[in-house]
DNA sequence: CATGTCTTAAACAAAC
DNA sequence: AGTTTGTTTAAGACAT
């Protein structure tokens, strides 16, 4: 119980962490407050804070950009590709001004278009950036509107006192008439207040907001603040007004217009963007099921909802949809206005397919690259092996050559890209994900493991993520590399914390784990020594500790032929470290464990890795209590000696005094080694 | 669902 | 006496 929490404490700790300096972070975290104009605390000031923050990011790069473009293209006028604008790009970053829009925060659609084409920004970041402008456009639309609403209402408010004041006993007419003014424009307004709830509570489902539910009403107040009222009307005046004929040419270009639309909020009515949207990436899932409901509306006209005019801004209700047609044509006919918009959101679009076509672009080439990559494997590994040659004495047959190098552990090799996977299947799992651990272990069950540290090395060095390899592939993995291939428990400490820097952290933890791992393990042997003890592996253990699974995956194959290519490397090895301990009887004895379950491997052959085997491997580890004092753990008395191999072995350096004597002796013997 | 592996935590003991 | 090194046990998460 306490363990568990315990365990996910320190597990999530680094997870966490990773995701934070990793991609993950989207720009919703901790931001300065000074980027809020307003006073108060708004559900809109959050918005905006948001969206400034990513905002700042994607323009900062794109400044980058700049600079380096104008560096390198200096006095050319404008070579813009398509609008002669380009040049006041500079301009429009610092201060960027969209046509209808006046906050700071909206990007040019120039500046996305650039965005986009130079993919400065990761997927993520771009699906993000672009809600955000849509969600800042409406923002705006929204707090235009608002304004323009206010204000009229205010004049007419005035005229009315005035004409009521002048003329006390007039007309009821008139009366009449304003009070029905007045009328219109309250409910408008509440109009405008649903609109932006409903905004409101699309941007939350979408995650662009978060606030809380009661926060969720209106802060009217602040969205009029800092308004210029004249500038607002008169946009609104752009925006709303101006009425003309046929609102066909927008409602066949229906698709086009609709993305900033101030009646975004009411369930979709565009369906072509919602695809897009939605094919393009995470966020989508919220209007989906509305989209269908408007086909409720007799005609399914994508402007017609539930009695509601959908039009930008508009969300005039209309009890049957002839009247509805009647406004549509009135009050949304082709004019600057509507053609503004459409333009705008046809932009929009553009720049969501254009995105959907990048992102589809990189999609293929990394399914490709790391296709081709499966396919060939090889190519990789080996120049980066310089390190992990030590692997040979698994990894085999390729391995012979460089068995001849002295292994240099401690050089950085030069990898490859650091995410690049020896063990290429285009899962999402191979893409080793940096958040959670464990899971992915059951993969390298079967891998070897060192190609992949090896390649990786650099990432891991630098990166605090944590391996996707068990303790004992890494205990291996340090003991192989070091030249006597043996390590004291101190030694390998180092080892990994050199060569991860997630091990650089929670030292206790991990230490114990390795601790727990060696003692765990048949795989490790523990040699004594006057100085302590150091350790070293037994590969055929380690070989026959993780067997079943391996039936089809290509490792299994790898696993045979590396068995199958063994004795002879094997040997080899032996050789090697003959060669360097002049006379380390418990080296020798170690090695000579090793000696011994390579030949009983080449005897089992292929099969032995197989599961044939399985009965034989398993019984053997486990029942082996008594002997564990002893350095060396091939235990003596295994119970079920049947396997002819292992008792081989046995016979080979079992005598008890064997040890202790031996171990006496030695030590003093190798010190200096040590 | 059973089983095996891996990880983490922790108690203990012996050696340093 | 405190730390390091090893050994064990227990238990949870995962994968098969």
């Amino acid at each position: 119980m306490m363990q568990e929490s315990g365990t996910e404490a320190t597990s999530n700790g680094p997870a966490n962490q990773n995701g934070g300096t990793s991609l993950e972070s989207v720009p919703r975290e901790g931001r300065p407050k000074s980027a809020t104009p307003s006073v108060e605390v708004t559900a809109v000031d959050l918005l905006h804070v948001q969206q400034h923050q990513a905002l700042q990011m994607a323009r900062q790069i794109l400044l980058q950009q700049q600079q380096q473009q104008q560096q390198s293209q200096q006095m050319q006028p404008n070579t813009g590709r398509k609008s002669p604008k380009i040049n006041d790009k500079q301009q429009s970053l610092q201060v960027p001004v969209s046509v209808a829009m006046m906050t700071p925060q909206v990007i040019t659609p120039q500046q996305m278009q650039q965005i986009l084409q130079q993919q400065v920004l990761s997927p993520q970041q771009l699906q993000v950036l672009l809600q955000q402008q849509q969600a800042l456009m409406l923002q705006q639309q929204l707090q235009e509107f608002y304004k323009k609403q206010q204000e009229q209402l205010h004049l007419q408010l005035l005229q009315q006192q005035q004409q009521q004041q002048q003329h006390a006993g007039s007309k009821q007419s008139k009366e009449q008439q304003v009070s029905a003014q007045q009328l219109a424009f309250q409910q408008q307004l509440l109009q405008v207040q649903q609109v932006q709830q409903q905004h409101l509570l699309n941007l939350q489902r979408q995650g662009l907001l978060t606030i809380q539910p009661g926060q969720t009403s209106l802060p009217l107040h602040s969205l009029t603040q800092g308004m210029i009222p004249a500038e607002l009307q008169q946009l609104w005046k752009e925006v709303t007004n101006a009425h003309v004929k046929e609102e066909h040419n927008n409602s066949s270009s229906n698709n086009g217009h609709r993305g900033l639309d101030l009646s975004s909020p009411a369930p979709p009515k565009n369906p072509l963007l919602n695809q897009h949207v939605s094919t393009n990436g995470q966020y989508m899932s919220h209007k989906r099921e509305g989209s269908t409901l408007e086909d409720h509306s007799p005609h399914g006209h994508p402007l017609y909802g539930h009695g509601v005019c959908k039009w930008p801004g508009c969300e005039a209700v209309f009890d049957d949809f002839q009247s509805f047609l009647k406004h549509l044509n009135n009050e949304h006919a082709l004019d600057d206005r509507s053609t503004a918009q459409c333009r705008v959101q046809m932009q929009v679009v553009q720049q969501l397919e254009l995105q959907l076509a990048k992102d589809k672009e990189r999609l293929q080439a990394m399914m490709t690259h790391l296709h081709v990559k499966s396919t060939e494997p090889k190519a990789t590994p080996q120049p980066l092996n310089l390190v992990s040659n030590v692997t040979l004495s698994k990894t085999a047959p390729e391995a012979s050559s460089p068995l001849s190098l002295p292994q240099t552990p401690t050089t950085p090799t030069a990898p490859l890209t650091p995410l690049s996977q020896t063990h290429s299947v285009i899962t999402a799992n191979s893409l080793h994900s940096v958040g959670p651990m464990r899971r992915r272990y059951s993969d390298k069950y079967n891998m070897p493991i060192s190609p992949d540290i090896s390649q990786n090395k650099d990432f891991y060095m630098n990166t605090d993520v944590r391996p996707p390899f068990t303790y004992a592939s890494l205990i291996r993995q340090a003991i192989l590399e070091s030249p006597e291939k043996q390590l004291t428990l101190n030694e390998i400490y180092n080892w990994f914390t050199r060569m991860f820097a997630y091990f650089r952290r929670n030292a206790a933890t991990w230490k114990n784990a390795v601790r727990h791992n060696l003692s765990l393990h048949k795989c490790f042997v523990r040699v004594e020594n006057v100085k302590g003890a150091v350790w070293t592996v037994d590969e055929i253990e380690f070989q026959k500790r993780r067997p079943q699974k391996i039936s089809g995956s290509p490792a299994l194959v790898k696993n045979i032929q590396t068995s199958l290519g063994y004795g002879s490397t094997l040997s080899a090895a032996f050789q090697a470290s003959m060669a360097e301990n002049t006379t380390p009887l418990y080296t020798t004895a170690s090695t000579l464990n090793s000696l011994a379950n390579a030949i009983r491997e080449e005897m089992n052959g292929a099969m032995d890795h197989g599961n044939s085997n399985g009965s034989d491997s398993s019984p053997g580890r486990s029942p082996l209590p008594a002997m564990h004092h002893i350095s060396v753990k091939e235990e003596p008395l295994d119970p079920d000696d049947h396997e002819g191999p292992l008792s081989l072995v046995t016979t080979a350096n079992h005598s008890p005094d064997f040890d202790h004597h031996r171990d006496y002796d030695d030590d003093q013997g190798h010190d200096d080694m040590l």
